[in-house]
DNA sequence: AGCACGCCGACT
DNA sequence: GTCGGCGTGCTC
């Protein structure tokens, strides 16, 4: 992987031309190169190591560096490095009282190192306050929220905000238990299903960091595999971090370690317990007493001593993606760290990312892959139909249920619980073409029609009826829904199959579990509940819908949601059978049918290459109104092999909707470029995006300027 | 972001 | 002279 250098305070060699002028200069000024400690009254100074490196917790770009402190001698014994201290700053010349320097407020910081001397050629402030003497930043964290921020362009105090909790008082004040003593290396289990599963077991076990991908077969077993992998780890006497998409996911590996190790070797850290019992936790993880964690995102960032091993489950889930910025995504975060600490790396799934596909490619990590003879064993069977031949049956063509999907439903029924996964939520259908699929937009604002029940078409975004509508494309003047939502379908479905119960599981409420009798399931990808013995069959509906997604990952994201619900279907053996709706001929349509995600990420990462997209080029997207734009691409100085796309405007944010980071204000036009880098050249492209931006906010482009947004590795390229 | 410094015009 | 407009630059 691409190493990035994380030197300390504000890079010397490497930095941009500007940059370099910037601190020629201050050299000039500095008529003492490396000054003793002076304070502003000569308060009594620590002994030894009267100088404090902090960083000073302010997200903001040029502030991006450490600043140096005077260590009061009272505070000596806490100011130890790591530790949180308060410190006065602020511009401009300090007003001296009681021999104290004030001015500027107190703010928040970390103590980084403590020096002999600063470099600093002015007098130096006093730290205010050690916070507490628990040192909670440690030279590992420090190094992987240095690399986390270099790579995606970001602030190293944004990245510790990610990393380290705020702090609590009560949970500090209660020691951690004594750490148990390492368990016996785990059997294989049904690791033996893989080719070199057990192989991957041994080595962790015998402390070595191997590294893989891995296509977790279909069915429940994944979370056990997990937790053996953890086991092993923990068995070398090493730690284990594993990082997965939801709560439900975080329940699985928590019992399955549970039931592998006992209570007290693992922490659980997800978002959801409150801040008194996560940091707990996180003490916990960090003091060294307890060696293993499972958790959501926020968890990769862990600071689990002496790591064996980073494992991630189902890196194409979009949680994964932190939305706070910088927005770094766990696996490459849990690739800087593998990197880093040398560590064993896991990254497994039912399906298969490009990215993951490209770690495999590159020879940076094994597959790990069952046999066909397994894959057959394990899986169920998958018919395609197309959805133009509705069933005859008078309910099952109002729920849209082609004669196949209701012949499956209708014969898994008779053996067990049955699942529908439809592609969105909601009750108001968006409106297609009937004819030729293209959505159907507002003639004002291009908004998005819906239907109201009997009622008039209406738009979305600007809410103005539409009684004429035809087809911008075809001429057409018949509309269909576009998706319909999980509720909608439900109520369809109930009337299609009158005697079974009809249950739903969508983002509100979502069910863990369903039991192994008879019923229909519908759900929204993500929200799929685990049945009892596994479901008799699924049907995938309204495929056409995820497949044609105007987005880069629309293929992959599809087979993705459509295997992991056919994961969670018996095998074909035991009379699994899943009915997907689409298009027999698309690609992934395909790669279900065969069972085959990795061959599909394969192929679509060879199409990548050719195209020059992510992740084999690495892209970062600048949005902002169009003469910001313009000034900061003239501005930002490039590497010579970066292209840029675009500019091109971007959609106007539909007032009253969420916007989310980088979207312009509702009702503004803004535009957005691509900037794009060959293999290896990510890093140069992440640090003359920061130079541009920090010289901006530097210039005072951040208050009274036009914001710009810059994003490394965008997940929306069209 | 704040906040102080300083350079320049207007006013008691 | 000196008050205060805000443009500019720095924060250990």
């Amino acid at each position: 992987m691409s190493s990035e250098n994380g030197s300390g305070s504000g890079g010397g060699e490497g930095a941009p031309p500007e940059q370099l002028a910037l601190i020629r200069d201050s050299v000039r000024k500095a008529k003492v190169p490396r000054a003793k400690p002076r304070t502003w009254r000569g308060a009594a100074l620590a002994p030894h190591l009267p100088v404090a490196r902090v960083l000073v917790d302010k997200g903001v770009l040029h502030l991006d560096r450490y600043f140096d402190y005077a260590v009061p001698a009272e505070l000596d014994a806490d100011a130890q490095p790591g530790v949180r201290v308060r410190v006065r700053f602020g511009a401009g010349r300090h007003r001296v009282r009681d021999g104290r320097r004030e001015g500027g407020g107190l703010i928040d910081g970390f103590l980084v190192e403590r020096l002999a001397e600063s470099d600093y050629s002015g007098p130096l402030a006093a730290l205010a306050q050690v916070v507490s003497p628990e040192p909670v930043l440690g030279p590992e964290l420090l190094g992987l929220a240095r690399s986390v921020a270099d790579r995606y362009a970001g602030s190293l105090a944004d990245v510790l905000q990610l990393a380290v909790p705020p702090r609590n008082a009560r949970a500090e004040q209660q020691p951690s238990p004594a750490p148990l003593p390492p368990p016996q290396p785990p059997a294989p289990g049904s690791w033996a299903r893989y080719e070199r599963g057990a192989a991957f077991l041994e080595a962790l076990a015998s402390g070595a960091a191997p590294r893989a991908v891995w296509n977790a077969l279909p069915g429940p077993q994944w979370s056990e595999e997990i937790a053996r992998a953890v086991a092993a780890t923990l068995a070398s006497g090493r730690g284990a971090l594993v990082v997965v998409p939801d709560g439900r996911a975080v329940s699985r590996v928590d019992a399955a370690l549970t039931a592998l190790l006992g209570d007290g070797r693992h922490a659980v850290l997800t978002a959801d317990a409150g801040p008194e019992k996560r940091y707990r936790e996180w003490l916990a993880v960090r003091r060294g007493s307890v060696r293993a964690v499972v958790g959501t995102r926020a968890a990769m960032f862990a600071p689990v001593r002496d790591l064996g091993l980073v494992a991630l489950w189902d890196d194409g889930d979009d949680s994964h993606s932190e939305p706070h910025a910088p927005q770094p995504h766990a696996r490459e975060v849990l690739l800087l760290r593998a990197a880093q600490d040398r560590c064993g790396f896991l990254l497994g799934g039912w399906s298969c990312t490009v990215e993951a596909a490209q770690l495999v490619e590159s020879g940076w990590a094994r597959p790990i892959v069952a046999t066909r003879e397994e894959v057959r064993t394990a899986a169920p069977l998958v018919r395609t139909v197309g959805d133009s031949d509705l069933a005859r049956d008078e309910a099952a063509r109002a729920a849209r249920l082609p004669t196949l999907a209701w012949q499956v439903a209708r014969e898994g029924l008779r053996h067990g619980p049955v699942l529908v996964q439809v592609p969105r939520r909601g009750y108001v259908p968006r409106m297609a073409c009937a004819q030729c699929r293209e959505p159907a937009r507002c003639r004002h604002c291009s908004g998005p029609l819906e239907g109201r029940d009997g009622g008039a078409l209406r738009c979305g975004w600007c809410g103005r009826e539409e009684s004429a509508w035809h087809c911008p494309d075809c001429g057409s003047f018949r509309l269909r829904a576009q998706v319909v939502g999980a509720r909608r379908t439900a109520e369809e479905l109930g009337r299609a199959f009158p005697a079974v119960p009809v249950r739903t599981s969508g983002r509100e409420h979502v069910l863990d579990t369903v039991p192994g009798a008879p019923a229909l399931v519908v759900s929204t990808p993500g929200a799929e509940p685990v049945a009892e013995g596994g479901y008799a069959a699924a049907l995938l509906l309204d495929g056409w819908a995820m497949v044609g997604r105007p987005d880069l990952r629309a293929g992959e994201d599809a087979l993705r949601r459509w295997i992991a619900a056919a994961a969670l279907v018996r095998p074909q053996s035991a009379g699994g059978t899943v009915a997907v709706v689409a298009e027999a001929t698309a690609r992934p349509v395909q790669a279900l049918v065969r069972w085959d995600p990795v061959g599909h990420a394969v192929r679509e990462l060879g199409e990548r290459a050719e195209l020059g997209f992510p992740p084999v080029s690495r892209m970062a997207a600048v949005s902002a109104p169009p003469e910001a734009l313009a000034e900061f691409l003239r501005s930002v100085e490039l590497p010579p092999e970066a292209e840029v796309l675009g500019p091109v405007p971007l959609p106007v944010t539909a007032p009253g909707r969420p916007r989310r980071t980088g979207a312009p204000p509702p009702g503004e036009q803004w535009e957005r470029a691509l900037v794009r880098v060959p293999p290896g050249r990510g890093a140069a492209l992440a640090a003359a995006l920061k130079a541009a931006q920090a010289a901006r906010m530097a210039r005072g482009g951040g208050n009274g300027g036009e914001p710009v947004w810059v994003r490394i590795d965008p997940p929306d390229i069209g």
